[in-house]
DNA sequence: CTGGATGTTATTGT
DNA sequence: AACAATAACATCCA
């Protein structure tokens, strides 16, 4: 599920085994999950090798050695990397595929067709025009609180907002809520100063966490909410029939906030 | 077989 | 105009 601390790792993962490999050839199974047209990425890529990446927020971009051509990829609901030697190893939904001279290819798994990758020529015209804002993790308690004032809609909605905070999704802003505190459907704007201080520590406690353990949710530490999901497979994971607060025990209430399956503790996030 | 899912965007509504 | 809520997108899996 990749929000923030898998495309982290997906950035590392790239960066430790793509680079200064030339791109001889590109294989595009549907080019719907490109943002530029084939023939231009394939002709602008070819010969071309990666040299460095960056990430924001759910967005990876990846540096080349020719000016002015970066590879933005966004990961959707589903994506992934990996990374692979021979065709016979070619992974399921590896819809697009950078063979490397040398005989090593990167397939960007794609399960749903959510995902997207394409040219970019500079990192924050882009960011720009696709109103991203600050990535989580250097959004300071200043900015937070200033992004936070002249809102009028509910916390929960507000933190998916990737101009707020980018990188945040929804298992995340849950998690973000229930560390800090704090009711969902609170008016964000009615956040007092200890909320809004309480949750950019849960950002970075939660999110540098996450990044740790290698966003493996099995592995994260038996006081987050996330146990209460059912993809969560760990020891504290709760059954489906009893999902309890894992900081006082009461029942979890599970709702729609903003469109979204919403987990929280009645008892610990009062409105 | 139906329903719901991690994200983003276009569309509709206020 | 600005903001907010919703549907749609394409697949997979329980």
């Amino acid at each position: 599920m990749p929000e923030l601390p898998e495309v982290e790792g997906y950035r590392q993962y790239l960066e430790a085994t793509c680079l200064h490999q030339p791109i001889e050839a590109l294989d595009v199974e549907d080019t719907k999950l490109l943002t530029t047209d084939p023939i231009t990425l394939a002709e602008t890529l070819s010969g071309v090798s990666f040299t460095g990446t960056r990430r924001v927020g759910k967005n990876l971009f990846v540096f080349t050695d020719k000016p002015g051509v970066i590879v933005r990829m966004h990961f959707g609901m589903s994506g992934s990397l990996e990374y692979y030697h021979s065709s016979l190893d070619r992974p399921r939904h590896a819809r697009i595929v950078f063979y490397f001279r040398g005989g090593f290819n990167l397939g960007f798994i794609c399960p749903r067709k959510f995902e997207r990758v394409g040219l970019v020529e500079d990192v924050d015209a882009f960011l720009k025009s696709k109103k991203i804002g600050k990535d989580a993790l250097e959004l300071t308690v200043e900015e937070l609180a200033a992004a936070l004032v002249n809102r009028k809609s509910v916390i929960k909605s507000t933190l998916l907002d990737q101009s707020v905070a980018a990188g945040v999704g929804n298992w995340i802003a849950d998690e973000l809520l229930f560390q800090a505190r704090i009711h969902p459907e609170k008016p964000a704007n009615e956040l007092s100063t200890t909320e809004v201080e309480a949750l950019r520590e849960a950002i970075q406690q939660v999110l540098l966490t996450a990044i740790e353990k290698e966003a493996r949710y099995a592995h994260f530490p038996e006081s987050f909410l996330i146990h209460a999901r059912a993809w969560d497979t760990s020891p504290y994971a709760n059954s489906e029939q009893h999902l309890l607060c894992p900081r006082c025990g009461s029942e979890l209430e599970i709702m729609r906030v903003g469109g979204r399956t919403t987990y929280f503790c009645p008892v610990c996030q009062q409105r």
